[in-house]
DNA sequence: CCATCGGTCGTATCGTCGATACATGCCTGG
DNA sequence: CCAGGCATGTATCGACGATACGACCGATGG
């Protein structure tokens, strides 16, 4: 739907034809990832890969036929890339490592996920997004020859999908110096023991609740002094955030 | 930032502009909510408000100024008409019917959420996202509490936050005949069973109860040296046993 | 009562965007 | 060698966001 693909290109026309190609898509790719989305325009990207502006339309339907192409090549360079993806031998291990995957993408290519998975509109239709949701399936319908599954697989596709867009879209909105790592190991989790039918493996005993619901109502008390009250709270903030190794005493802002 | 407020302007006025402010908004909005954000230009909005197109610019910084305000101004209709939430007994019911109050929205108003939600760039300093975060971290904090938190409080935001952000926009990714209602509530009770405790850590509601709880569990921890725990043990017996009763419990805020 | 000044209004316009038209080549297939 | 299809290169279109500038209006100060 995105290609322009004349019909009888000669043999050796048609190797020079897929080079400009990818020569294109490799420019355009270079500008979303260094400049941002609005850097990618017609001109620059024809500029940096040497051609015409209107020979990108030679190539692609038109700008969104190319940033879909972009978003496809991109995908499939990192998956390939990461394509030591050894295949743990415990199918829910394999799992987390393949969310952990398509996280990291995220991660890594924020521009270029953004376009992908930023605006709902492109939707499905989108190769890219096909692309990504093809391999997803894969290792769920290995989830569910295991036995391990507790929905749907159409379901657990969704629910993988969910939690990872949720999570990667949430990350690269935070300022960098609030972008907690437990945000996306809680997320996984979360979505470890919605998925599957393991048992929860709640961890931790009742003291981080009970020393932030201490903290919680700390304001109200009148019965220490506000230097008293003030250490308090960090030590409720150190037993709160006791489970996370992390905790190096981070005063609360 | 996205105000362009003269100084000294008459009270009159005043009244007059905050009116054709207030048009050029909900000419946005139902422009963006009818035809999508493509037809969201400076001369369609300025048509549809019955202004001249520069003068948006007397009222917006810039385009994305104003597709700032129409965020918050849908967000803050959307939630005056569900008349901000009931504010359930059980707190952990009110979590959900937070969560579904948020994603609520975004299934109504796609292109609006889309807006706000879609482009990481966008981010934290968004007017509308902040008034989103507000009422999050006030129902979380009523969370905290009641001892049902098993998480830090602002990761339980972020956590909250990602979930519903990645069930609207896989929601409306979706083809209309592939969108299954369980994916929605399978995404809210893996954000409720991430965020609470099965079983409130503090019985009984107040300070001293929280105080009480924490006193219980303080042998386990192993974070605080032992002269800070010794102190910390004296305080929360001192808070546990407080005769003030101060029913005027009164943050400062 | 009038001069002045800040803000608005209306028109014209700038530079850039995505996308297209069209004439001129070049190279392949016959 | 020739004829036709495709790429190339230049010019251009309509629409976009944003701005410049002069004519207007209303409130203020003398």
């Amino acid at each position: 739907m995105d290609d322009v693909t004349p019909a009888a290109v000669p043999e050796a026309a048609a190797d020079k034809r897929e080079l400009i190609r990818r020569r294109v898509i490799e420019a355009a790719a270079d500008l979303l990832a260094r400049e941002g989305r609005d850097a990618v325009t017609t001109r620059a990207v024809a500029a940096a890969a040497g051609v015409q502006p209107p020979a990108i339309y030679r190539h692609f339907a038109d700008m969104d036929g190319l940033l879909d192409a972009v978003a496809e090549h991109g995908y499939a360079r990192f998956l390939a890339a990461k394509h030591a993806a050894p295949a743990a031998d415990d199918p829910i291990e394999d799992l987390r490592a393949g969310w952990d995957l398509a996280v990291e993408f995220g991660l890594s290519n924020p521009e270029l996920y953004a376009l992908m998975y930023g605006e709902p509109r492109r939707g499905t239709t989108s190769a890219a997004f096909q692309a990504g949701m093809r391999i997803l399936v894969e290792r769920i319908h290995r989830l569910a020859a295991g036995g391990r599954l507790r929905v749907d697989e159409r379901l657990a596709a969704n629910l993988i999908h969910a939690t990872a867009r949720g999570a990667v879209l949430t990350w690269l909105s935070l300022p960098e110096d609030q972008r907690d790592p437990a945000l996306l190991t809680a997320m996984r989790e979360s979505m470890v023991t919605a998925v599957t039918n393991d048992k929860p493996a709640v961890q931790g005993s009742g003291l981080p609740a009970a020393a932030r619901a201490l903290r919680a109502v700390l304001p109200e008390q009148t019965t220490l002094s506000s230097a008293e009250q003030h250490l308090l709270g960090e030590w409720l903030g150190r037993l709160a955030g006791s489970d996370r190794h992390d905790a190096t005493a981070r005063p609360p802002e």
